[in-house]
DNA sequence: CTTCCACAGGAAGGTCTGGCGG
DNA sequence: CCGCCAGACCTTCCTGTGGAAG
């Protein structure tokens, strides 16, 4: 009976016509033909670094702006073209894109092993002296006259400044071939605690993103559902609303795109062949709970029995929750599960640290004469709650 | 106005891990 | 391979403090 039905279930899908034709033209990695409403960008960084097509070293470039403002989309997208143009005019050029938080560049040993592997070199991930990998770099790009494009996104999650430095100095150790950094960072005060001169060679050229107003988000929304789902699959105002909702949170493409993917999805899953504003509504939901759920996940383990401690005492229906409580409550969790309790000073800056992460807040207030503490509400929905709590239990127990 | 609670949160130092240069 | 150092993670000890109670 049950396998019947998981038949049926089969049978189903397979016959129901799908609302997406190309799901991938929704992720944000998504390169798409045209990028919208980065022209001026797009103009301004390609005049920048033309001069490779006449075989001259481009200005580093720093480009600034907020998550989902284009700046990955608009660096791709011109490198591209440039790659393609150079070809074509037999000029040496390659470009190397490296998202360095992803690929975890905190030592130059990595970052160098990087690129010589996209150079089609093999090198181990550990093991060699570092100034060898260094020489066999410098050795493989200087082999033949060329310039590189080094597209470093994300480059403030770079935290040893040693690399940088060595980077923006690698010119004078080459003798043919030049190199050229583009680096990207959503942080626009990462320059500021920079070495001076490390910051003005990376930041030859500065561009800044602005973010994407709810009218161009609504076009690009349109142009990558017009890729990616069946036509009128959509009922009027999704897309205004998907993008309404994400400009509201600062203009964020990726907040937008992941707003519409995941409400059709939603509504493909629920069998229906039109996507409503009620999906939306349920995408934010979900994409709220996912993010919730998924940084309840990687805590560290004392910062879970914390958390745990909270929605125990949230269960208790207890308001104004304290430092105190929680740490009694801690403690007595920790002994089932056979921890050694930390001090309730460390507790203390625990708390502060799921503040910051959005999951509880906590606010210092005054007892008069019952003492000063924090009181601690739980900062998340209903349904995340839920998740979270079985979440924990199954990770903690 | 003073007292005094129940912590906040700064400072300094200990321990451990993992990567680096030699 | 080894000693060294940086950084994450904690502890210990500490001073500071908003405001109800007296």
């Amino acid at each position: 009976m049950a396998q019947k039905t998981l038949q049926d279930l089969f049978d189903n899908f397979l016959n129901k016509q799908s609302i997406f034709i190309n799901k991938e033209a929704l992720q944000a990695a998504y390169t798409p033909e045209t990028v919208p409403h980065r022209e001026n960008e797009i103009k301004q960084l390609a005049s920048i670094l033309v001069t490779v097509l006449r075989g001259e070293k481009p200005s580093n470039v720093f480009i600034y702006g907020k998550t989902g403002t284009g700046k990955t989309l608009v660096c791709k997208y011109v490198a591209q073209e440039l790659e393609a143009r150079a070809q074509r005019d037999n000029k040496h050029l390659k470009t190397f894109y490296l998202n360095c938080k992803m690929e975890k560049v905190n030592t130059s040993y990595r970052l160098f092993a990087h690129f010589l592997n996209e150079l089609g070199e093999e090198i181990p991930a550990t093991g060699l002296p570092t100034d060898q990998v260094y020489k066999t770099f410098l050795n493989t790009v200087d082999s033949k006259k060329s310039i590189y494009l080094l597209i470093l996104d994300e480059i403030d999650s770079i935290t040893d400044t040693n690399i940088l430095y060595d980077l923006t100095r690698i010119n004078t150790q080459l003798k043919n071939s030049r190199i050229s950094i583009i680096g990207i960072s959503n942080n626009l005060s990462f320059t500021d605690d920079l070495d001076p001169r490390v910051k003005s060679s990376l930041s030859e050229e500065e561009l800044v993103f602005a973010p994407y107003n709810a009218v161009q988000l609504q076009d690009i929304l349109t142009q990558r559902a017009a890729v990616a789902l069946v036509p009128g699959a959509l009922s009027s105002g999704t897309i205004e609303k998907c993008a309404a909702l994400a400009a509201q949170e600062h203009g964020d493409a990726r907040r937008a795109l992941d707003l519409l993917r995941v409400a059709c999805e939603i509504a493909e899953r629920e069998g229906q062949e039109k996507v409503t504003l009620d999906y939306v509504d349920k995408a934010q939901k979900k994409l709220d709970v996912d993010r919730i759920v998924e940084v309840v996940k990687t805590q560290p383990r004392q910062s879970q029995v914390v958390l745990y401690s909270i929605i125990y005492l949230k269960e208790l229906n207890k308001q104004d929750i304290a430092t105190g409580d929680v740490y009694e409550v801690y403690k007595n969790i920790c002994r089932q599960l056979n921890l050694t309790p930390l001090t309730q000073r460390r507790v203390s800056d625990l708390v502060s640290e799921l503040d910051m992460l959005g999951l509880i807040n906590a606010t210092v207030i005054s007892k008069g004469r019952y003492g000063r503490t924090r009181k601690i509400k739980l900062e998340i929905s209903p349904t995340a709650f839920e998740k979270s709590k079985e979440v924990l239990k199954r990770e903690l127990l």
